[in-house]
DNA sequence: ATTGTATGTTAGTAATCGCTCACATACATC
DNA sequence: GATGTATGTGAGCGATTACTAACATACAAT
């Protein structure tokens, strides 16, 4: 079967990608090569060659499997309706399991996407970047609307900041994991950040008695 | 004179941490290489290992120059005696200066010490983060002593977010300087994080009368 | 003048890198 | 059974890596 076969190369790929990212994992950017990966699926180097182009190819395929799994992991959060403080604070815990699961692979991916020169390596890391800031955005100019943050708030900033949470926490927990969980320090951060996205108390009891009388 | 090679070989041992530098800046952490660094400083290969020990000291030192001239950098915010928020505003400024100034090297290197399995470059690169959040935690703690900063703020959560704010901003700016300028981003973010560690409004009033009183 | 040290060179090492080629094998289709 | 395709292997390519040994030279101290 034609179906099969096919199926099977995908998979053979499939496996590459993981390979990769499970050697990334344990042992960093520089220990990424097609004799690991080859050693690791089982196969000699020239057999990863049949399922994959070049090294660059693995590594724009780990950036797209990247993104379709983060984006997967958290989208639980976006697609409810529930108060968008509420989503950003979910959207971060499942972040957080994300990296936990995935052993900070996200981060050195992107870490290494931004100092290639090769442009698609390069624009794949920026577009992964530039779509979960939208997203994060997205849902704060909602928030907005919906008279659940401050009108204030510049959606763009605010998602830059809570990006740059999860970074600062990764950053911490790849150095040392067991002293910097990452959820705690996650946690920690949100609970201070989310009082700059809240209305001011004032503000907060008008909307409040607004609520009510809807 | 003895002093005078001494510090012949302090200088061509300096030379060759800006030579790697500008390698990593200009190529990424792939392309700092001896042959590189030897082809930057005008000597050959084997000129270099007189005055370095090996690749890894290279990448040390340069860790420890990073840590060096980045709170060079930032030592005017810190040492001042100006309102706590002021300090911390203009700290990030310093930092973002650094950081156009030297291309994300900063960055850049921390990243790789995070991926890094030598424990020394490691706990190098672990060394650099962490003297960097006890500044600015220390700042706020001042802030909160003085009654600048509101008490209910974590000094630790504040000073990750802070972190957070200028890799967030790098990250991007990486990726594309010039429609992610670095100041510009980072300013829109700190007015919005700003309002996290001021009081609200009825504590502020309360401040700036006790103020007056004193 | 001699000696010692710092600093450089040329030439090379073994190891690893990404990658390719000629060839084998399994298997579905005809 | 013949054929074509997908997938594998072994061997090896040229390039590059970090690093070293043997040797040269400049120069300060004695």
């Amino acid at each position: 079967m034609k179906t099969r076969t096919r199926l099977d190369h995908q998979t053979r790929q499939h496996q590459i990608v993981e390979a990769a990212r499970e050697l990334i994992a344990t042992g960093g950017v520089d220990s990424l090569t097609i004799r690991g990966l080859a050693s690791r699926v089982g196969v000699t180097e020239a057999a990863i060659y049949r399922h994959v182009a070049s090294k660059e190819e693995v590594i724009l395929l780990l950036l797209q499997e990247v993104q379709e799994s983060l984006f997967q992991a958290i989208s639980r959060a976006t697609r409810s309706d529930r108060h968008a403080l509420e989503r950003l604070e979910h959207m971060l815990q499942l972040h957080v399991s994300y990296v936990e699961l995935r052993q900070g692979i996200s981060f050195v991916v992107i870490a290494q996407a931004a100092q290639f020169e090769e442009p698609r390596v390069r624009s794949a890391g920026r577009r992964l970047v530039e779509k979960y800031l939208s997203l994060v955005s997205e849902i704060i100019t909602q928030g907005i609307e919906r008279g659940e943050i401050d009108k204030t708030v510049s959606p763009d900033a605010a998602a830059m900041i809570f990006f740059g949470m999860i970074q600062s926490a990764v950053t911490r927990w790849l150095f040392d994991p067991s002293t910097h969980p990452l959820s705690e320090n996650a946690v920690a951060m949100w609970v201070l950040f989310r009082t700059s996205l809240e209305f001011s108390d004032e503000d907060a009891d008008r909307h409040l008695k607004e609520e009510g009388t809807d």
